[in-house]
DNA sequence: TCAAAAAGTAAATCCAGGCTAACTTTTGGA
DNA sequence: TCCAAAAGTTAGCCTGGATTTACTTTTTGA
C-alpha cells in the first residue's frame, strides 16, 4: 500500500471526479479545480506517475491507473460520508459540510470513518 | 487574528498542558512530548516568540503570553470536545479518538465544532 | 494553412517543518 | 569548586508543495 500526502490525494479525488463528468482530463482542468498554478500540477502529475498511479503523455491528457482509480475512489467514498454525516446529522450547511470533508478526508482513521457510518445507518433508522 | 499552521497550533497545545503539570517548560520536555528532534522545538519556538505568542530568554524556559494561551486553549478545548465525541457518541477508542482529535482540531470549521457541541447537549439528555 | 491562442513543461525560487552534527551555556553532584 | 552531563542553539541540509517567468507543443479557427 502506498502512502499519500494529503495534496495527491486529493490530485487523485479531482482526476476522478473530473473524468466521471467530462473525459480528456488536462493539467488545466485540475489547476482550475484545485485553483492553484498549472506548473505545481504538472509537478504533482510526475510525483503520481512516479508511482504508477496516473499515466500521461507528454502533453497529453491524464488517466488514472487501475490503482490510482481504487485510491481516488476510495478517498471520494470518505468525502462523501463525512459530507453527508456533517449535513444530515449534524446540519452543518452545504458550502462548509463540502470544505470540512474535503480536510477530515485525509486524516481521518479507518475506525473513525467506519464509526461513522455505523452511526449513519442507525440513524437513519431511528431519524 | 493569527494564522497559525497546525504545527504551532500544537506547540502552544503542548506547553499549556506541560504548564498545567510541571512549571518550568522547556525545549527538550516538548521535544520529547512531540517526538522530534530539540533543534525543531528551537526554531517552532523562535517563530512563536516573533508572534509573542511565547517569551523565553536565551537559554531560557518558555512561558505563554496571554496570547499564546488564548490561542492553546481555545486548541486544547476543541481537542476535548472532539475526543468526547469519538469516544462517547462513536464509541471509537481512547487511543484513536486521541489521534484523531489530534489531527481533526487544527482543520475544523467554527460551525462544525458547534454543531458537535449543540450535539453533544441534547445527546447527553437523549442517551 | 498557418498564426495566434491555449495547453503543457522547465527552471529557478520560496517557505514550512523536519533532520543531524557540532557548538555554547547551564546545572548539579562528587 | 569545578567539570561532566544535560539543556539549548546554530548552521547546514532535505523534502513537499506552492510560486513566477519563460519556454515548447498542440489546437483551432479565419
Amino acid at each position: 500500500m502506498y502512502y499519500l500526502t494529503a495534496s495527491l490525494e486529493d490530485y487523485l479525488e479531482v482526476i476522478h471526479i473530473l473524468h466521471q463528468n467530462a473525459k480528456n482530463v488536462g493539467v488545466t482542468d485540475i489547476a482550475k479545480v484545485l485553483g492553484i498554478s498549472k506548473p505545481s500540477v504538472t509537478r504533482a502529475i510526475k510525483s503520481l506517475k512516479n508511482n504508477s498511479l496516473v499515466i500521461q503523455e507528454k502533453y497529453g491528457k491524464i488517466v488514472l491507473t487501475p490503482e490510482g482509480d481504487k485510491i481516488a475512489k476510495s478517498v471520494y467514498s470518505r468525502h462523501k460520508v463525512l459530507r453527508k454525516f456533517l449535513t444530515e446529522v449534524l446540519k452543518i450547511s452545504e458550502d462548509t459540510a463540502e470544505i470540512d470533508a474535503c480536510k477530515i478526508e485525509h486524516i481521518i482513521s479507518k475506525e473513525t470513518l467506519e464509526g461513522i457510518e455505523k452511526f449513519l445507518k442507525n440513524y437513519r433508522i431511528e431519524g
